[in-house]
DNA sequence: TAAGGACGCCACAGGGGTGA
DNA sequence: TCACCCCTGTGGCGTCCTTA
């Protein structure tokens, strides 16, 4: 088993590009990662066994996030390559895994979208009054900047406005769209609808389930192996039916399990579920 | 009045504390 | 053990305040 997981984490190495040839440097790199990838975190350093941006832009393995990061090049990097990639719309940024701001690559947001939506105009008794303020004045004017947002939806207290708007991101309802650092800091905020009206159009024929099944598979096709409790966390649903997403996988021959004391083991199936590729006629679009 | 310092605004990750 | 919340530190810019 030791020797098989090495094996996968020089796969890793190569798909999460922790390898210095690989390494993340330009928006095209950064853009072909996130198509590659399915979908990562921005910043994280990769503990969590997910695919992350800074570590594609460290291209090494052993990456620790510095304590001064604005003044630390892969991170003023990483960030820039976030702010470009929102401003060209070229991927999805929310924090939909785990709370953490996430990229996803554009033809898993229907997936994503099938998964956590939900809109405060047909379910408003799901969400906070000031998240319905904010979602009301997004559709009133869309794109504005959070100043803008916080006064024309009446929230101006910094606390309740991050908080509802959290709430409408994580329902994918509200995406960031820019960031301008003149004459003020400060980030422009759209509806997702408007945003990326292709992607979100489609999810309506998208089961739950099924949504779970393929962002699950394609989780597993891009790190290779995880454990069943990080793929039940990763996605935020219940045990049940995680477990039923993981036993079609498993009758499919994509996914084999292993349970070593209290941990079922998941890796991918090395011929059946080869990593994610780049779609290279839409790619060369952007 | 000019120059320099202090502070606020922003989002982010990490760490510590707390409660289930 | 885990999830959640709160606080802190970070840079660049504008604004306000203090000092010479």
């Amino acid at each position: 088993m030791e020797k098989n997981l090495n094996h996968l984490e020089q796969l890793r190495d190569h798909i999460l590009r922790r390898i210095p040839e690989r390494r993340v440097e330009t928006i095209e790199d950064a853009y072909y990662f996130i198509e590659e990838v399915g979908f990562c975190h921005l910043m994280t350093d990769g503990r969590d066994n997910m695919p992350s941006l800074y570590v594609a832009v460290c291209g090494r393995r052993d990456v620790r996030l510095p304590r001064n990061v604005q003044s630390d090049a892969e991170t003023s990097l990483t960030w820039h390559l976030k702010d470009e990639l929102a401003r060209l719309g070229a991927a999805f940024y929310a924090k939909q895994l785990q709370n953490i701001p996430t990229f996803i690559a554009l033809d898993l947001v229907p997936y994503f979208y099938a998964l956590y939506s939900c809109s405060p105009a047909f379910s408003p008794q799901k969400f906070s009054s000031d998240a319905i303020a904010i979602y009301r004045s997004l559709r009133r004017e869309s794109p504005q900047t959070t100043a803008q947002l916080k006064l024309s939806s009446g929230i101006e207290e910094r606390k309740r406005f991050d908080k509802a708007l959290e709430e409408l991101q994580l329902a994918m309802q509200v995406v960031m769209s820019e960031v301008r650092y003149v004459p003020k800091f400060t980030y422009v905020w759209e509806l997702a609808a408007v945003r990326f009206p292709e992607q979100l159009r489609k999810p309506k024929r998208i089961s739950r389930q099924d949504a779970l099944r393929h962002l699950i598979t394609n989780y597993l096709a891009t790190v290779r192996y995880a454990t069943a409790r990080q793929a039940q966390c990763l996605f935020r649903c219940s045990p049940a039916e995680t477990g039923r997403a993981l036993e079609q996988l498993e009758s499919q021959s994509l996914i084999r399990t292993f349970a070593e004391s209290n941990t079922v083991l998941l890796i991918a199936d090395e011929d059946r579920l080869p990593p994610r590729r780049i779609d290279l006629e839409k790619a060369s679009a952007w």
